[in-house]
DNA sequence: CTAATAATTAGATGATTGTCTAACTATCTA
DNA sequence: TAGATAGTTAGACAATCATCTAATTATTAG
């Protein structure tokens, strides 16, 4: 969980994550919209990957990253307990817990 | 966005949150659990207040700390719209590229 | 095999961060 | 007013972090 906070606590990886939004990118093409060097970026792409925020999957030359959505599930889950305050909590409104 | 996920990306203010879900406590009462000077815990404190993730409220010598779980909800709809791949809601686009 | 392209790894560096002790402010009580 | 208690602020320091350039690996095309 450490880890997933951490990963997700810099601006430019959270943005990363935005742009996964649209679907799979290469490295490359995650690289582009940065004002930053292509390693930083690869270095930010393997901490998202540590973390399980984001897949990769090699095609040839290129990478290509996607977003984990299941681990975003955990950090939903614990907001969620957050705002619940602690009550045990049933499964609320949206019962579609993939 | 940027100040509440820094917040978050400590284990120490992120145990803290979680104390805060038993209701409100002092400072102290908040240091207790954790072997880290209490200037430590105060600076703590101050970060997850600065980023709006706890409110304060002085009464007497004390001053007592509670969740402020609106701010939560800004978090957790960042964290949907993850999920939600991009369909449909506008993406608050938080921050910047650079 | 060689050259070109995509991406990562290595090593260095300046900035930020979490922690500490010491000193200070605020409040209550005798 | 003095002393005690609760908490914060100040300053220092080591560790972590984001970034860079240079070098390296992996893959494809000629």
């Amino acid at each position: 969980m450490n880890q997933i906070f951490s990963a997700l606590s810099d601006p430019t990886r959270r943005a990363i994550l935005t742009l996964l939004r649209q679907g799979e990118k290469s490295a490359g093409e995650l690289a582009e919209p940065f004002h930053i060097s292509k390693p930083s970026i690869s270095h930010h792409l393997q901490t998202l990957k540590a973390a399980g925020l984001v897949l990769d999957d090699r095609r040839g030359q290129q990478i290509f990253y996607s977003l984990n959505t299941t681990v975003f599930q955990d950090v939903l889950s614990w907001m969620l307990e957050m705002t619940d305050r602690g009550e045990s909590r049933q499964v609320s409104r949206e019962e579609d817990n993939q």
